[in-house]
DNA sequence: CACGCAAAGATTGTCAGACAATTTTTTTCG
DNA sequence: CGAAAAAAATTGTCTGACAATCTTTGCGTG
């Protein structure tokens, strides 16, 4: 009845997705350890979260629990349900689609500026992420390529000078990215995402913003068409409390 | 030396100007008391808050004010700054301008699509919210314009069947709200808002999304240049503890 | 008299322990 | 077996503490 043998230090950042903060508090660092455990799917969405457990597992007071998980909760990553505690947020199809059309939205419209105020030197920073994707594709390390994926993004988000967008865009990376690490294993997802993100590279390199964001666009479409085999589909009625308790492999 | 006098109750949210949630809880209470007061101006940008302070205004524990302030810095109403503790935010004109150009892609969007998907009922309700900015326009009652202003694109948005787009947009709106009911006062600003609005609500009844989205951009960049002259313009260097305990206008 | 530095005072970060209210689980009984 | 009652968990909040980290105050010196 102990499903949370989870959350080991392994600080190894080896896919420091996007989120990168405060490590110099307690609860900075329990937020971190939470985010990661929901992403790299050791907390199973639907899951019932206690208050008790994480104390023990975090080896911190219930305060600061309690206050990481208010963090958590900003990021959508869990709910918060009065008097029934914390849960792992779950995202049902709907959900999935709601926040890939948002995405859409958001790098469309960083990616058709960036086409415009790019620099030589940011076209070729850009290429070289194309580079790492393509070796991770290669080399089959999904985690990598997610990686590859977002620095790609991630660099353009960076240039376009807003942060809010910014912050949007990874607000919703950090919800979806444990469904992307599952879409990423389906056989030829690698070659297409290549080959949609260069049809991006390429609309930016000839200054055709609005190209550009099509391509962007269509990206994420087809992202969303992946990770939304991996949704909940089983999201019946009520609450459904999906256990799993298979917290095992994980170091 | 206590320059926060206020937090005082009268719930009569007159102007519940979107945020609707958990009111069961202390915490959700004491949230919801200091999002108004940030928005109402009692809060001012840049202050420094001190929890202790806090506990006895809300009259709460400490570890409550703690929770409550984590759930104000996701909205981005505060900032926590290790050991030095919470801030209201400021928004310098740069914020501003982010701010408002993701508002304007978002609820450009929504209007959008709603002009896509709106019944007659719609249409005709969307009516009756412009009749009542007329009326608070008319009768000089920032507060009520402010209010009408919101329900009509509340309304809008609440069609366009995206939580996450609500989501956002509201989390905006709560950022920039205490500038807007600022900018309102302006002389003829009302008059412009309407004729604005009216131009969104015309393409829509016509069925022209990609006009219906273009006037919704012009609206939200007028607010923003109205907006912008209330913005911290003095925001010199490091931190400026800015305060003016003038802590006195608040029933 | 400005300036720097150390002592004193505030304030934050975190923890431990308590307790009533509420929810969940178990036990008991018709 | 299913409903009602009793027992066990769990959450919401509070109080009190204490070390670590700011801030402010006060003082000595060039």
């Amino acid at each position: 009845m102990a499903p949370q043998e989870l959350l080991r230090s392994r600080r190894s950042d080896y896919h420091e997705t996007l989120p990168s903060d405060q490590p110099q508090t307690v609860i900075g660092e329990a937020v971190r350890k939470l985010r990661m455990a929901i992403m790299r799917g050791d907390l199973v969405p639907g899951q019932k979260l206690v208050e008790a457990d994480l104390c023990r597992e975090l080896a911190i007071s219930r305060a600061s629990v309690r206050e990481a998980l208010r963090a958590l909760q900003a990021d959508r990553l869990i709910e918060l349900i009065p008097n029934r505690g914390p849960f792992v947020a779950k995202l049902d199809l709907r959900g999935v689609e709601e926040i890939h059309e948002v995405w859409a939205l958001l790098t469309g419209k960083a990616v058709a500026r960036f086409s415009q105020i790019a620099t030589a030197d940011d076209l070729a920073e850009l290429d070289l992420t194309i580079q790492r994707l393509k070796k991770a594709v290669k080399k089959r390390a999904a985690i990598d390529q997610l990686s590859a994926t977002n620095a790609f993004f991630g660099y353009i988000l960076d240039r376009c000078e807003n942060q809010v967008l910014v912050g949007f865009v990874s607000s919703l990376v950090l919800q979806v990215n444990f469904l992307r690490a599952q879409s990423l294993r389906q056989a030829g997802w690698g070659l297409r995402c290549i080959a949609e993100i260069e049809a991006i590279a390429a609309a930016i390199h000839s200054r055709q913003p609005d190209a550009a964001r099509q391509a962007t666009e269509r990206h994420i479409g087809s992202a969303c068409t992946a990770a939304k085999q991996f949704a909940s589909d089983q999201d019946i009625g009520p609450d459904a409390n999906a256990q799993s308790a298979h917290a095992a492999a994980n170091i």
